[in-house]
DNA sequence: CTGAAAGCGCTAACAA
DNA sequence: TTGTTAGCGCTTTCAG
């Protein structure tokens, strides 16, 4: 394997010498970059990364930690999504990807691993609990960081959904097309996501002067089954012609509950659901559902970090806000699958 | 950040001392390790793994590679459930893992990346098309390796499922229901593990006395969309009373062209197909699947690499088949959710 | 603008 | 059994 020091032999120069071409400093004649960066692109010569962030303290880097729990893993196209937004954005600023996947089982050591981890510049933690011991860890040893979902600690960067603009969009909706007696089942509560979007249920409920009733409240933990047992739960306690989901996977569970007890949807019971993953797209019955640009997201979650990691300014947070879509889908199945993330706007709260 | 020289010093050791001490070394006498680990302990000491890789040459890092083409990422959990497999294995083994997931679009930036990357002791590549570059570029430069999926170079090491038993035993299953005229819709013939499944079928048919017709074979992409066209194209040129589709993603598109047509299931057509992911499993109407345990592969390919590594027998491959298995569902919906992964057996052959 | 020299934190001969 | 001595490949003062 090529160093740095056969580089510098080969170009007639020292080390610290193809040391500044190699970081791009201004110290250096035309003539002798040239002549190095030729050597070096003949050689195909690559710094040892581990070498290099020995002395550095830099290592090209990124974390991704994301709790099994959480992200229903095994249905959720979510983490598959969000991986996918932060990856291509490493790759085009030349990062690479540590995954985390933190499974319950596992936690207290997955959760060391990562602290003690010393290879990565910044990390990106996708929705961890509130309170989670993982990101205080990472805010007492300094690790730049970028929550996926917001959190009540405005010294971190975060990027997050419009979780209670889009749930008030569903409330309008279900009235907008009649219903005024209408039940949510929420994710968990323990989540922030799960908490904002019951809170801009109510919110909905308020603005339309509608009653907020506990027993239409069910609290569900964003799975499919959860979603089916929730629904059963509310359909045997109470009467309610419009349910607000806070996932599509529940709402999965919730269709199933809600033919399984013989209702017709929308006539009986409409239903809007957030995320608008995949599935949803071509979901029989069509599924009216809060668009959450997952994927997007991830990119910006990633930008976000590499930014603060290069202008080394990772003391001031930026608290990033997505807008959500309400997304129509009663009547009509859409044809084409259309890339529409990339269309959304961005809402920066500085 | 404590350093093993601070460590030394309240210890009053040599580093040297420490550093046995850190990695096991027997030359150390009882009471020097105790007192050293006493130290160590009170300061909840780390040893830096970059300083550690730099001299031992080793990181501790493995390498996951996935094509996202391959895996139809959106809506398809196998990436998910595979790398599930591979980060507990990982974490168990107080290893990382690096991500790169390889968009059609930066294939050759990625690919790149993961060459000249020096941050890991070994990789494994999920899917790989036949022929990639990106393996060779990986055996010509000696990174240990395993795939996920079989190839042909016999010095490689791979985990793969059994797609040819599989495949038959999807094709008998048909003809034991009465079903004589079957087709199939296969995966992309780039990939192994589409040529094996139809080639499974082909198997399946001779042995059933069946003819092999090729208008009956409809060559899709592992994708819904593709499952959905490439089953209206057979509906409008072929009859049929049995349909064994390469993957449970297809499946679902072939379920709509058929409802769509009018045709029943199974009565009209009965259908099998390749997987077996979560959401095959309660779907409706109820699918028969041929099991793939995709999150045991991750574990086993995980568990293989390390072995390698750890042993210093990077040259023997392994190459593992795991059996397949039959999983009907044609007339019952299973109600509990059970870990049926874990009660494969391995068929290994050296 | 360039080179020499001193480490970054650790491991691994080699002596003692 | 332990300590001393070299590095691993790179960055970064500090002189020149």
């Amino acid at each position: 394997m090529t160093t740095i020091n056969e580089i510098a032999k080969l170009a007639g120069v020292s080390r610290s010498t193809v040391s500044r071409v190699l970081n791009h400093d201004k110290n250096v004649s035309d003539r002798t970059r040239t002549k190095v960066q030729a050597v070096i692109d003949e050689q195909g010569y690559q710094p040892n990364p581990v070498a290099r962030s020995l002395t550095s303290g830099r290592t090209r880097v990124l974390g991704l930690v994301i709790p099994m729990v959480v992200s229903s893993l095994f249905r959720d196209p979510f983490f598959s999504l969000l991986a996918q937004g932060i990856s291509t954005v490493c790759t085009l600023n030349n990062y690479t990807l540590m995954l985390w996947l933190m499974e319950p089982n596992y936690e207290k050591r997955t959760s060391d691993n990562i602290l003690n981890n010393r290879l990565i510049d910044g990390i990106i933690v996708a929705s961890s609990k509130i309170g989670d011991p993982l990101i205080e860890g990472l805010i007492t040893r300094k690790v730049p960081l970028v929550q996926i979902g917001r959190n009540d600690c405005p010294d971190v960067s975060s990027v997050d959904a419009d979780n209670i603009h889009g749930s008030v969009m569903a409330v309008r909706h279900l009235v907008s097309i009649g219903k005024n007696q209408l039940a949510t089942i929420t994710g968990q509560m323990e989540l922030y996501s799960g908490r904002d979007r019951l809170t801009g249920f109510k919110h909905g409920l308020q603005e339309n002067n509608l009653p907020i009733c506990d027993e239409r409240i069910a609290f569900g933990n964003f799975t499919e089954e959860s979603g089916y047992t929730q629904t059963k739960l509310l359909l045997s306690k109470t009467a309610f012609d419009g349910l607000y989901i806070a996932s599509d996977m529940m709402a999965f569970g919730a269709i199933r509950a809600i033919y399984e007890a013989g209702l017709r949807i929308p006539e009986d019971i409409a239903i809007v659901s957030f995320d608008d993953i995949p599935p949803a797209e071509r979901h029989q019955p069509p599924l009216t559902t809060i668009r959450q640009p997952i994927r997007r997201m991830g990119s910006i979650a990633a930008q976000t970090l590499i930014d603060q990691l290069e202008t080394d300014d990772t003391a001031t947070p930026r608290r990033i806000i997505l807008q959500t879509e309400l997304k129509i889908r009663e009547t009509t199945i859409r044809s084409e699958f259309s890339n529409h993330y990339s269309q959304m706007p961005v809402r920066s709260t500085p």
